[in-house]
DNA sequence: TCCATTCTCTGACTAAAGTCAGAAATATCA
DNA sequence: TGATATTTCTGACTTTAGTCAGAGAATGGA
C-alpha cells in the first residue's frame, strides 16, 4: 500500500462523494427534510419496527418519534403496536405513502441512469464492470475482525451456520457430539480464542483457535458466509488466527478438514499449508495440514 | 443500458456513500461543525479570495461571512483585504489554522489507508485499478454539454485554447485571420450553433455547427481540454453536432483539418466519415471529410 | 466625476437536526 | 408478585445551516 494508491483511494473518495451528493438532493427534490425522506424510503414497501428504524438510521429515540408523528401527520404513514409485544409499535405506509415510496424509488433510478446516459456503450460497461469490483471490494474492506466469546448470540449463530452446512456438504452428515469438536468454552482464553467477522454488524463468519502449549495450535470451525465468500476473508481470518498463535508462543498451526471442502483444501494448500498425517483422530476429517510459524517477535 | 446495468449502479451508490459518510465523521470527528471544517479545508495552505471560497462551496455571502468570523474568534484563520482590489478579501490560515488543517489532512488519508487495510494484496490492486476506472468515467459522466453563445467568457476562452494548440500543432503555426475559419457570429442562430461542454462549471471542450441550408452543414473548431481528452468528449460532441445538423434538415456534415492532428483524423473515420475533395480551400487543411446523416424523423 | 457594479458584512430571521430527562406502558424473570 | 428492563413518547431545550434585505466601501467605465 504505497503513497499513490492511497492518493487514488482519496480522489475516488472525492468524486464519489460529488455523486452522492446528488443523492441527497433527489430526497431533497422532494419538498421533504432529509430526515423524513430518508425515514420514509426505510421503513419501505413492507413497513418496520420502530426500534429497528431507530438502530438503522442511528437516531434518537425522541428524535424518531417526532418523525414519524411528522409523516404520520401528513397521512404517510400509520404506527401501530407490534402484535406479539405491545411495547414495540410497527411503522407501515399508508397507501399515499407507498406512492410517496415509489416515487423516491424512481428518483433513485432516473439518477443512476443519468450517470450512464452521457457515455457511450464501451464506456458505460467498462464503469459498470468498475463499479462491480468496487462495490465488492469495499464491501470486503467493511467487514471488521475481532477476538468475541464462541457463546455470544452472533458466534453461536455462526456455529450453528457452520454445523448445518457440514451437514448438508459431508458425505455422512455431520453431528457435532459425534465429532471430536472442541467445548466452545476451549475457545476462550487462557486455552484459546474465538475471531468474529462482522458486516455492518451481521456476523458473516468466525474461526477458532486451541493452544495447546508448547504444541501446535489448532485452528478450528473456520465459516465464511456464502454472501460473501470470494472476498478474502476466508485468508484474512486464517492469517490472523496464526498472529494469534504466534503470539501465544505456539510453534505451528494445525487443522484437519473433511474432503468435499474443496476450496477450503485449496486455500490452506495455497497458505503455505502441508498435509500430515492424522493428528487428533477426527472421524469427518480426511485430511490433516500443519503450517511452521516464523517466531514471533 | 438495461436494468441489471442500473441496478448494479444504485448497488455501487449505496456502498459508495456508506464510505462517503465515513468522510464527513473524519471532519465531525473533530468537535468543529462540517460546514466550518469544510470552509478551514477549502482555505487550504496557501489561502483563498473569500469569493473563490463562495463560488467553490456553494454557500451565501451572509452565511460564509459568519462561518469566516466564527473561524476568526478561534484564531484558526485571518482575513485581510486583497493588495490588488480592496473590494475582495482573502483568507489565509494562521499558524493555528495550518496544524487543524494537517490534521485534517492526516485523518483524510488515514481513512483512505483503511480501505485498503483489510485488503490482501491481489485485492488493493484489484481495487485500486477499479477505483481509477470508475473515478475517470464518473468524471466523464459529470461533463455536461450544452449550446452557449462562442462569445461568452467560457466560449471565448475555449476558442483561444483552441488556435493556441493549433499554432503549436500545425508545421507551419497558425493565424485565424488567414484561415478561412468562420466569425464567431456565425455559429449563433439562425446560421448555426455552439456547444460548450463544461465539467464543474469549467469549460472543457467545445465544437461549432454551420447550416448552409439544403447543403451538408459544416463542423468547425471542435477542441477538447488535454485533460479530459480519453473520456470520449469529442465523440459525444461530434454525434450531438450531427443530430443538431440533422435536426436543421442538413443531409450530412462536413469538416476539414489538419495532417498533423492525428486523433481527430482516426476519430472522424470510425465516427463514419469518409474523405472528400477540398470542399472550402482552407488553406491548412489537407483532409476534408463527409459524413451522410440519415434523415431525422 | 458620477453611476453602476462588485464584494463583503451585519441584523433579523427560519427550518432542520439533534439532545436530554423523564413519564408511561408493557414485558421478563426471579 | 414485585423488581427490573425495554420501548416509545413528550416537553424543553441547543446547535447548525441557511435565507434575505440592505448597508457601506471600493472599483471601473462613460
Amino acid at each position: 500500500m504505497d503513497a499513490a494508491q492511497i492518493a487514488q483511494v482519496r480522489r475516488f473518495n472525492r468524486v464519489a462523494t460529488e455523486r452522492a451528493g446528488a443523492l441527497s438532493e433527489r430526497f431533497l427534490g422532494r419538498r421533504r427534510p432529509l430526515g423524513q425522506a430518508r425515514l420514509l424510503w426505510e421503513i419501505g414497501r413492507d413497513g418496520a419496527e420502530v426500534r429497528d428504524l431507530r438502530a438503522r438510521l442511528g437516531l434518537d429515540s425522541g428524535y424518531l418519534s417526532r418523525l414519524l408523528r411528522a409523516l404520520e401527520g401528513e397521512g404517510l404513514v400509520a404506527v401501530r403496536p407490534d402484535a406479539a409485544d405491545a411495547r414495540v409499535r410497527r411503522a407501515t405506509l399508508t397507501p399515499r405513502g407507498v406512492r410517496e415510496w415509489d416515487e423516491l424509488e424512481s428518483r433513485s433510478e432516473t439518477l443512476a441512469a443519468s450517470v450512464l446516459e452521457p457515455l457511450s456503450e464501451r464506456h458505460e460497461r467498462e464503469l459498470v464492470s468498475a463499479m462491480k469490483t468496487v462495490e465488492r471490494l469495499l464491501t470486503a474492506s467493511l467487514i471488521s475482525v475481532a477476538v468475541e466469546s464462541p457463546r455470544s448470540p452472533a458466534g453461536r449463530w455462526c456455529l450453528e451456520q457452520y454445523y448445518a452446512e457440514l451437514r448438508e456438504r459431508f458425505d455422512t452428515g455431520f453431528d457435532p457430539a459425534t465429532s471430536s469438536l472442541p467445548d466452545p468454552g476451549e475457545m476462550a482464553p487462557p486455552k484459546g480464542l474465538f475471531l468474529l467477522a462482522r458486516l455492518r454488524g451481521e456476523p458473516v463468519g468466525c474461526g477458532g483457535l486451541i493452544v495447546h502449549g508448547e504444541e501446535p495450535a489448532e485452528i478450528k470451525r473456520m465459516w465464511v458466509a456464502p454472501e460473501v465468500r470470494g472476498l478474502g476473508l476466508g485468508r484474512r481470518l486464517l492469517s490472523e488466527l496464526e498472529r494469534k498463535a504466534r503470539e501465544a508462543g505456539a510453534p505451528a498451526t494445525r487443522l484437519d478438514t473433511n474432503r468435499n471442502l474443496t476450496e477450503a483444501i485449496s486455500m490452506y494448500r495455497s497458505s503455505g499449508y502441508a498435509e500430515i498425517a492424522d493428528f487428533n483422530g477426527e472421524p469427518y476429517a480426511h485430511h490433516w495440514f500443519e503450517k511452521r510459524l516464523p517466531p514471533s517477535d
